[in-house]
DNA sequence: TCAAAAGTGTTCGCGGTACACCCATGA
DNA sequence: TCATGGGTGTACCGCGAACACTTTTGA
């Protein structure tokens, strides 16, 4: 098949790398960094790096990421799919990370955040992974409560609405996205009222997410077993 | 941390395994090798082994299946999480095979098929793996057409009912898995009829699926954009 | 009192389930 | 003609979408 390189185990190199995304303003972004140096000089990659001997993937991802956040900062952190490249041996693991909205992380000079849906040219296939993180995303806030990883602790249903149109790329409307979460019983009320702006209307009710770890909250309803179990 | 070893670039080893699976009689099995030599010797596996340079990661899994069963009789095969032990230096790549029921592959003497809801005592987190890989087989049967890859070429609603209740681990009713997978154009009619077994009984239709691949089928209701975009 | 923003009530429709009923065949 | 298995007709229901309408505030 293929000429093996001369030390046949060496040559392959484990890296993890991060699609690390925010709610900005009114955009979904992601975490870039800008390449100083080859391969792919100039060119942005999300952030990651070789994974350590005697360390677990996770572990990298999160010690890599430390180098361009606060990792603390990290709301939720979930696998994605591992890439290979067979010309350069290199095995990439991506993973999906999240910041909650509000929040501006101290980052270093040569990182940015970008919008997903807009991305300048990346290195490798960074752009795809991003796209593949956004569409995870994109996936779980329908049937989890993933949404608690985009939101401050606290908010109204119209923040809520806007971070998750940023999310998802598409109007939603705040009467139904209110009833759906309720309903699920992902949303509790805090009992707090936002006083009004300078604009006036009504106070609005202030909520915050019943749990902060991932759970699924609309199992498919199709083909489930039969009630009469 | 943990010491490293002397030379801490070729200590990682990365590998492929794959959960295959098949509906065997009316149960839903995967297929094992007994290991014959440690680590783990006696446990059962999932087959694979390591990834070589200049290899992407399927190819290497459909290397190593080659020495289990002939791969031209995957169905289907579809990437699984990656996890890493760090306490003997192991990347493991798992994957989700699927063989068509019906056939039986020549496999070798220390291979067998196991029911994945009895499993023996397996090597390392195999366990696990393989009761991943039928989870992801229960979701995707229920908003996708992975079906096909699961039942034979034509087959009445029936056997197929039988396919879905022995994948899904309970009952489905054979009129409802018609009309869904109808309605949602999965499966279409041969036009031929299966004359009746001994036991007399209306003579059923032969169907197939329209595609033998991974479509998605049933986008999730939830949140999706407003029909007056 | 008016505009703005938040929240509720009500209707609709889709898709999946449940179940009664009809159809075609072998013995 | 009866048992057996296959297929259809119909009613129901949960859930999300749409939209009109009410509530509460600032100016």
């Amino acid at each position: 098949m293929e000429r093996k390189p001369p030390d046949h185990i060496t040559s392959r190199v484990h890296e993890t790398v991060a699609v690390v995304l925010q709610v900005r303003g009114s955009t979904l972004q992601v975490l870039l960094w800008r390449r100083a140096r080859p391969p792919a000089k100039g060119r942005w990659a999300l952030p990651g790096g070789r994974l350590d001997a005697g360390e677990t993937l996770e572990r990298s991802i999160r010690r890599h990421l430390a180098a361009k956040v606060d990792v603390r900062e990290l709301s939720h952190l979930e696998q994605l799919e591992t890439h290979s490249d067979p010309t350069d041996g290199r095995v990439t693991t991506a993973y999906l990370g999240l910041i909650r909205s509000g929040i501006d992380p101290v980052v270093p000079a040569d990182t940015r955040w970008h919008p997903v849906a807009n991305l300048p040219a990346t290195a490798f296939d960074h752009g795809a992974i991003a796209r593949a993180g956004r569409e995870r995303l994109r996936a779980k806030l329908s049937y989890t409560n993933v949404g608690f990883a985009l939101a401050p602790e606290t908010f109204t249903i119209s923040e809520l609405r806007d971070l998750y149109a940023a999310a998802l790329g598409h109007e939603v409307s705040a009467t139904n996205l209110q009833r759906v979460l309720l309903r699920r019983g992902v949303l509790v009320t805090t009992g707090e009222l936002r006083t009004p702006g300078r604009a006036g209307g009504r106070p609005a009710a202030v909520y915050r997410f019943g749990s902060d770890r991932l759970e699924i909250t609309d199992q498919f309803a199709a083909l489930r077993p039969p009630e009469t179990a």
